[in-house]
RNA sequence: GGGAUUGUAACUCAGAUGGCUAGAGUGCAGCAUUCACAUUGCUGAAGUCAGGGGUUCGAAUCCCUUCAAUCCCACCA
């Protein structure tokens, strides 16, 4: 025997998945005359390893890829890599500031290639890793979000956007991460509930309140709602003096109706510098603000004796000194509020006003099925249109939720990692500033001036990521050549011809904001057409615990390939994919990884069966030649078998799917026709229907799959260049699956039977019936009969369950042990029996129901009654005795 | 404050468009043993489908409501 008693993961998956590569399965051909099939796998953060969510992720790709590979289709599924900025600029920060480094330090040249060092690094670790949990995605296509394809077409998409005013420069309130100093939009903001002190603040004759004293030195004016009568006395624009932090100051009352009357005593000053809403009635009043915390995060001169210093170091002076002056009202040091946190550096975030770029979303300037639409437009329409299909569908009112409150889309980002704002400067004689923005910097001429400075901010991460459908499918060859227009390079590049847009676009729903949401908004402007045609999304994984998965706490962190060690990876696989439905969230056990394994296992073990009947020379045979009614059963079953899985498959029901395939495999293929063919071999039929079986499950379990097919298929070619036979059924096959189905009751009914009266060696008396005979051996062994023996009439216990007349050769004592279950199960048939006599009984019912669902309650009724009237007579029987 | 999701066996979860006696994995109980597989086989026990109400001939499924949990968005200085 060639094949081991256990399935070996580890022994395989290496062997298999470089075979797979060598072979170039994985490579789309655009040329091919097949049905095309595209999908491009959402960029992995290159900070080094993979965890979990990647492994489901990679999966379910994985899944697709391969299924509309055995399809017959020519697919194409596109790897690449994210140099993902702010999070690889944190993690380098972080490495710095632990040898007593700052960024600053070493500059921005030798920080950017101490970076490129470092993600160069990840990236081949993190390539190898989606190997081994099996993905097979085209790596002769492998892209990076940071190559010069991408700055080509990062530089178009910026110098197109703003020709047509959909980019500008403006000062406005941003999020500002003092840390890592630099922005960070909106989505990236996180909220954490933290438990501070309220200070009451006595303001001349007014109460205010505050958690943040440090930001009042600036305070100008005072706020009041215009509808709250304590202060009607108060008008607009009148001025009072009062004694403040230092010294006399001057405030201006101004009323606004986002002052919330219930909180405090209803009186605010603001600071508009530092504080969204401040900054908003700022706006509106047309009033002037100034600037207190530096980018540092540190006070300015305006602090006075406090300049200089961090919020950290001053805030507690400063109360000290408010306090001196019997300026404290009163203090609530159990005060809980909301901080916001940049969520990639836990940073406190601090509002600052700053020169940014910005993405108008609102600008009602875009060709889109000819009419001019804005991106928020655009956004909406796509999806309402069902040009873009959301599943699961919920998610479309999320989405929808998002856009609705979309604001203009900050993009500028102060680190040095990433694709720089292809924006130049430079001063003109009359000391004016002159401004270039193009796709490659410009040269300057003149001489004795000054020359063009790249603006020094970089690009948001997404902005790249969002045009990864096309910009990925452009020839790198042709992007080097200048000469071409972008319009050029999409019209010559086969891949984008071919395959844009995309057909599906997998991911998890956490990121349908930062990324579908944008791609959708890049992709449509740049193409005029939709990146892709639907989305699926799947749910987040989770720990033991059902909480999220964290760095913060390792020991929820689930390593994927510590799984593929012990397990397999085809047992991870499934292990994430079993009883998930789309969208939920899953929660990872490793008793699922061991089912999974198990399942490995078995599969293993039939084909070991089936390799030790074979005769040595394998015929290739798919003609699927039954010789008995088992034969027959087993086709029916598989035929039904794979037209539902490739149902689910096309649904995007993958847990059914796997689900479906585990049951017939283990509960039919294994249980039933394998034990029979020990008895009754069809070797042409066997090989035949586990080379379907291989086939369907590859997709989920490509690695024992391939295995199995290499040892005893090898000479067939490999199985990922095969595509799906369907397997032949003629109608009367169906009444022969029937038959073997009776006979399958009838074998469970004996085994019952004897293993609740603890009896071995019994025979079976049967009244003549040509199937039994037929089938006599196969009962024998599986039911654990003495004999079975064909009869004129009945002795014995009759058998309830079965349409044949049979007896067990049982004495009325075993039955009484029995009888405590039996009488149990007469009480469970009466039951149902009432249930449907009572829908039966129901006028409405015989009126309103499918006439076929009325016929099968009253045959389900006729059988109930039968079986109740069998059983009890047959208790009757032996209780007599 | 706005919104989404979840509540089904001891545990983790499936049950799309309402329609058999509500299922699986794990766990549990009993039985089997040199058979392809102990990563096994056979048999079994275990559920008021969170509570209440409604629509319907019929509800785990649809609607309303209460309770509990998780998450997202927006936020009070």
């Amino acid at each position: 025997m060639k094949l081991d008693k256990n399935y070996n993961a580890n022994q395989f998956e290496p062997l298999v998945y470089a075979l797979w590569e060598k072979n170039l399965v994985f490579k789309a051909n655009p040329e091919s005359k097949k049905e095309h099939f595209s999908m491009v796998m959402p960029p992995p953060n290159e900070t080094g390893t993979l965890g979990v969510h990647h492994a489901l992720f990679l999966t379910i790709q994985d899944i697709l890829a391969r299924y509309q590979r055995l399809n017959n289709k020519d697919v194409l599924w596109l790897p690449g890599t994210d140099h993902a900025a702010l999070a690889v600029n944190a993690l380098i920060e972080k490495q710095l500031s632990k040898e007593g480094l700052t960024k600053h330090d070493i500059g921005r040249q030798a920080f950017l290639e101490r970076t490129q060092y470092f993600v160069a690094n990840s990236r081949g670790n993190m390539l190898n890793q989606m190997r081994s949990i099996g993905a097979g995605p085209d790596w002769t296509r492998l892209r990076y979000t940071l190559e010069d394809t991408s700055v080509r077409i990062v530089n178009e998409t910026f110098l197109a956007m703003y020709q047509k005013g959909l980019i500008y420069r403006g000062e406005r309130i941003i999020n500002w991460d003092p840390i890592l100093e630099t922005t960070v939009s909106d989505d990236e903001v996180d909220h954490r509930e933290e438990q501070t002190t309220l200070y009451y603040l006595k303001l001349g004759p007014f109460e205010v309140v505050t958690v943040r004293p440090e930001t009042k030195f600036g305070d100008k004016y005072l706020v009041i709602n215009p509808n709250d009568q304590r202060y009607k006395d108060y008008q607009e624009g009148q001025e009072i003096e009062v004694d403040w932090i230092n010294g006399i100051t001057k405030l201006t009352i101004i009323k606004d109706e986002a002052v919330d009357l219930n909180f405090g005593s209803g009186v605010m000053t603001i600071t508009p510098w530092h504080s969204l809403i401040d900054y908003e009635i700022a706006q509106r009043h047309n009033l002037t603000y100034q600037q207190i915390i530096d980018f540092h995060g540190k006070l300015l001169p305006i602090a006075g004796e406090f300049a200089g210093q961090t919020i950290e170091q001053a805030r507690p002076k400063i109360i000290e000194k408010l306090r001196s002056k019997n300026l404290i009202i009163r203090e609530d040091k159990n005060y809980k509020h909301q901080v916001a946190v940049n969520s990639r550096s836990d940073a406190l975030i601090e509002p600052q006003i700053r020169l940014q770029w910005f993405i108008d979303v609102n600008k009602k300037v875009i060709d889109w099925h000819h009419r001019s639409l804005s991106f928020k437009e655009i956004l909406q329409e796509v999806i309402k249109n069902n040009e873009i299909d959301i599943i699961p569908k919920r998610f479309e009112k999320i989405y929808f939720n998002w856009v609705n409150n979309l604001r203009d889309w900050c993009i500028s980002r102060q680190i040095w990692w990433g694709h720089r704002i292809p924006v130049w400067y430079r001063t003109n004689v009359d000391q004016e500033e002159e401004i270039y923005v193009g796709l490659q910097p410009p040269i300057d001429d003149r001489e004795g001036y000054n020359g063009w400075q790249q603006d020094p901010d970089t690009l948001d991460t997404w902005f790249s990521s969002a045009l990864w459908t096309f910009s990925t499918l452009i020839d790198p060859a042709l992007a080097e050549n200048y000469q071409l227009s972008f319009k050029d390079l999409l019209h010559q590049s086969p891949d984008f011809i071919t395959y844009h847009p995309t057909n599906v676009l997998e991911t998890g729903w956490d990121i349908i904001f930062f990324w579908v949401a944008r791609m959708i908004l890049v992709t449509t402007f740049m193409t005029g057409q939709i990146p892709f045609k639907t989305v699926y999304l799947h749910g987040l994984v989770r720990s033991t615990d059902g909480k999220k998965m964290s760095k913060s706490r390792p020991e929820s962190l689930v390593n994927p390939l510590e799984v593929i060690n012990q397990y397999g990876a085809d047992a991870l696989r499934m292990g994430i994919i079993m009883g998930v439905s789309p969208g939920n969230d899953l929660i990872y056990s490793e008793e699922r990884v061991k089912a999974s394994r198990n399942f490995c296992n078995k599969l293993w073990n039939i084909s070991r069966f089936i390799e030790n009947v074979s005769d040595n020379v394998v015929q290739p045979d798919h003609q699927f030649e039954t010789k008995n009614l088992i034969d027959r059963w087993l086709v029916v079953r598989l035929n039904q078998v794979q037209i539902k899985v490739l149902d689910y498959l096309d649904q995007y029901r993958f847990a059914e799917a796997y689900d479906l395939i585990y049951k017939f495999v283990w509960n039919d293929y294994a249980d039933w026709y394998i034990e029979t063919a020990k008895l009754n071999l069809n070797q042409t039929l066997l090989e035949d229907s586990l080379r379907v079986i291989l086939k369907l499950i590859h997709p989920f379990m490509p690695f024992v799959s391939e295995s199995i097919w290499q040892v005893l298929f090898e000479n067939q070619g490999l199985l990922a260049q095969q595509t799906f036979e369907v397997v032949p059924i003629n109608q009367n096959y169906l009444a022969d699956a029937q038959q073997f189905d009776q006979i399958r009751k009838l074998i469970i009914e004996a085994r019952e039977v004897l293993q609740k009266t603890n009896l071995k060696e019994v025979i079976l008396y049967y009244k003549k019936s040509q199937i039994i005979t037929e089938l006599n051996p196969i009962i024998k062994q599986l039911a654990h009969l003495k004999d079975c023996v064909e009869v004129d009439d009945g002795q014995g216990w009759r058998l309830i369950n079965v349409k044949y007349d049979c007896w067990l050769d049982i004495d009325p004592a075993s039955i009484k042990k029995h009888l405590v279950d039996l009488n149990h199960q007469l009480s469970d048939y009466q039951k149902n029996i009432d249930k449907l006599q009572v829908r039966l009984d129901n006028v409405n019912y015989l009126n309103k129901a499918p006439k076929q669902l009325i016929n099968q309650t009253k045959q389900q009724l006729q059988e109930l009654l039968s079986k109740k009237q069998d059983l009890k007579q047959e208790i009757e029987r032996f209780s007599r005795n």
